[in-house]
Order: structure tokens, then sequence, then C-alpha cells
DNA sequence: CCGCGGGCCTGAGAGC
DNA sequence: TGCTCTCAGGCCCGCG
């Protein structure tokens, strides 16, 4: 379920404790997530130093002083916790609701900070592999990966290029991971919604018809794709500055709840009246391409 | 190559 | 209460 923002917060969330630290025990409590782990996977990481803590669109990748890089998804259900062992026997009540969905409580990193880090993952769609640094690039798994929508290369002449020959609508292209990475089913629907852009319109209709027909890099944008640009800026800024959204499973590291849910201006808000000033129409939703859709039909075009 | 639909899992909530 | 059905923030894979 964590798109970027989601990520964006949890790697916050874990930097203070695993940068800088030690893994001085690991626990893996089954032999599969996603994927089965590697075999070595435990040996690679136990003892290891983190260096640094960063995210490539839903990835987190922790930096390791051997040179390997751990790579980690959440998929749709997976979570970190983070508890002092310290403090361990002060709040009864944290033992009492882990042990509730302890059962999901899939990998523990017990960190030279004093940390323990829980991962819980229910519907295990997450997961972890360990790779050499130097071969990040030759990874499947990163390589498809389109630009960062926070980054610098990431504009509207861009987005208008890499739609340009798309035969979709503009709603999967934005959840096409290799033409922006990072955005899922709720900031899509957000954006589009902020930019006044129909989820239906075709993709190519991002760039203008000489773009299209070149389909070259730094072609032509329309005022489309800046709208767009500028409003999935705004709506993953916004996100992130308030600890991402919870709706089911998301929460910090710290146990806090993400307020961006109360943001939301379409996501699960069908039926409701449209908040575009003046508008007046009802937010709808649809399937696409299997995912839900909200949209305001009279003022999204 | 591209786009789509199925499948992977569990849990929450609605309706009966 | 409990059963069944639908749906969920993602993404890989096989098909046409």
């Amino acid at each position: 379920m964590p798109e970027l923002p989601e990520v964006e917060t949890v790697r916050r969330g874990l930097q203070p404790v695993m940068e800088g630290f030690r893994i001085v025990k690991l626990e893996v409590r089954r032999k599969d997530l996603r994927f089965p782990f590697q075999r070595d996977f435990v040996e690679r990481l136990a003892g290891q130093f983190v260096t640094g803590l960063g995210r490539r669109a839903k990835y987190l990748l922790a930096d390791l002083a051997s040179g390997d890089v751990l790579l980690m998804h959440l998929g749709m259900s997976g979570s970190f916790r983070v508890t002092k062992e310290d403090d361990e026997r002060a709040p009864g009540q944290f033992h009492h609701a882990r042990a509730k969905d302890g059962a999901h409580d899939h990998v523990v990193f017990h960190m030279s900070s004093g940390a323990e880090i829980v991962f819980n993952d229910p519907r295990r769609f997450g997961y972890m592999k360990v790779i050499a640094r130097n071969a990040l690039d030759e990874e499947p798994l990163l390589s498809g990966l389109g630009p960062e929508p926070l980054g610098n290369e990431f504009d509207a002449a861009m987005l208008a290029q890499s739609c340009a020959n798309k035969k979709t609508s503009l709603k999967a292209a934005l959840l096409d991971q290799r033409v922006v990475a990072g955005l899922g089913n709720i900031y899509v629907c957000e954006a589009l919604f902020r930019a006044h852009l129909s989820p239906r319109r075709l993709a190519a209709t991002l760039a203008t018809k000489a773009g299209q027909r070149k389909g070259v890099a730094g072609g032509e944008p329309t005022d489309h794709a800046k709208r767009l640009v500028t409003a999935i800026h705004a709506v993953l800024n916004q996100a992130i500055k308030a600890g991402g959204s919870s709706l089911r499973d998301h929460r910090q590291t710290s146990g806090e709840l993400g307020y961006f849910q109360h943001s939301f201006q379409v996501y699960d808000r069908e039926g409701e009246k449209c908040q575009t000033a003046g508008c007046g129409g009802i937010v709808k939703r649809f399937t696409q391409n299997g995912r839900s859709t909200f949209w305001c039909p009279k003022c999204q075009k």
C-alpha cells in the first residue's frame, strides 16, 4: 500500500536508528516473503555496519560497509516499527499490542543503536534482497524504473515525451513505474484531480502533435503536462510533510499515524461534493486496469 | 516491444 | 454470530 510518501516517511524514521549503526543480530522468522529469502541472506547482513539509508521509488536501500546493499520493498501491507530495547518493559501495552499481530512480524533487526526494528507484513507482497553495490545497475527490480518524481530530471518535457507514444490512459501511464517511479493509485488520483485532468484522457495528449511525431526528448510539453508535474510535486511534498497517509496499514516507524488521508480530495470520496471552488460536481468512482479511479467528471477534462 | 488480466496473500467490512 | 463476497496503497508474469 505504501507509495512514495509513505516509503519516504519510513526511511526518515529508520535512518536515525540504522545509519551509523551495526546490525547486531538479525531474525528471519520465515523462509519467504513474496520471494524466498536468499540462502545467504542472514549471513550477509548479520554483524554489518549500515553506512546509509536511501530510497529509490518505493524501495528502501540500506548501504552496508561490506559493499552490499539491502533492498527492501513494503508491497501492499508491509510496515516497520522501531522500539528501543532498553525501554522494553516500560509500555506494557506495547507488548500487548505486538502479541496481537506478532504472527506477521517476519524480520527483526537488532541494532547497535539499541533499537529493535520489526518488519511486519500480513499479505507478504513485500520482499528483501541483498545485492552487491557494484551490481546495482544490473538489478532487474530497479533497472526498469523511470525518474524520481521529485528529482531534477523529472519535468514537463520529459513526462510529455515518455507519454508521447503510449496507447493507454493517462491514469495507467502514471501508474507505470517506467514512466515515473513512486506514484501509486492514491497519489495518481489526487494529482490528476489537482491538475484538473481526466484519468480517461489518452496519455499521449500530454505531448503536442509535433512532439508525438518526433518522440524527441525536450520536445513539446503542453500546458497540461506542466500542470500535471506541478500537481505531482505538490501532492507528494504535502503528503511527505504529513507523514504519509494512514488508511489501514501505514504508520510511521514510531507507531504514529500519518495524516495526509484527511487531505484526500477524491480518493475514497465517492459520492462527495467536488472540492474545486465553484464546480459543484460529485466525485465518481470507476475501474481502470483493475484499479479504482476516483475523479470529478465535471472539472477534470 | 506493448498493454492487459490474473495471480500472489491476508484481513476488514458489508450484506445476508 | 458467522458465513460469503468484495475490496485493498503493488508488482511480476504470461498471453495476445
